[in-house]
DNA sequence: AAATTATATCGTAATATTGCAATGTTACAA
DNA sequence: TTGTAACATTGCAATATTACGATATAATTT
């Protein structure tokens, strides 16, 4: 197998998987915070930062685009990515609601 | 490759990203949710819970009890698994302080 | 002690992820 | 229009994850 049988569980935990795995490697990681210290960035500039290639980081950063947890400006050459702030709360909110939905009253 | 490149981040950053690899499975998050309701728990009630075989559900029990997310009562055949709920806080905890840490001014 | 029950571990197949070199693409510059 | 700089995409190799059948283990029950 390999694959996560995805349709056996409901859609809540579906999506709260979904937000967590973008969160599960370091190097998404450490771009969202780079990102979110800049005022403006260049994808460039993250390769010089972490210690990976142009091309994986390209890859990462498509993962958390596609999570909607980034604002594109096009201007000119040099693409500026920005934080989402809006999409990021709302997975904070997500987390949060799981984690104070979760509670135990054994042992 | 294949594996990520844990040497070159901060050992915060490697925390933080293991934490959400816990959560980045949906069996592992209805698995936490399962326990959470219950007074005590079997690992026999998940597996008929969630569909999925009990092989499968005890790997999975393992990766959140290595996390430390788990208590357990060893009472008689059957295993009572209970969630740790210290541990959870401090997960929702560092995983605040990082949403928190992270904002964005540009665009 | 033998059977039973609940869970863990092993082995293995299928799939996903990570990472990079090579190559495309796109927009500006000269 | 020919470069060139900044990304994106492709292709591939290495490793990780997911899932389950078979089997082991450990505690109860009979």
């Amino acid at each position: 197998m390999g694959a996560s049988k995805l349709d056996i569980y409901p859609e809540s935990i579906n999506q709260m998987a979904a937000i967590a795995k973008v969160f599960a490697h370091p190097a998404r990681i450490a771009i969202l915070q780079y990102i979110s210290k800049q005022e403006s960035c260049i994808c460039n500039d993250i390769v010089d930062e972490i210690g990976l290639s142009q091309p994986t980081i390209s890859q990462h950063l498509k993962v958390i685009n596609d999570a909607g947890l980034l604002k594109g400006n096009f201007k000119g050459k040099s693409i500026c990515y920005c934080l989402n702030v809006e999409r990021f709360k709302e997975f904070q909110i997500v987390l949060n609601s799981f984690f104070n939905g979760t509670t135990s009253n054994c042992c």
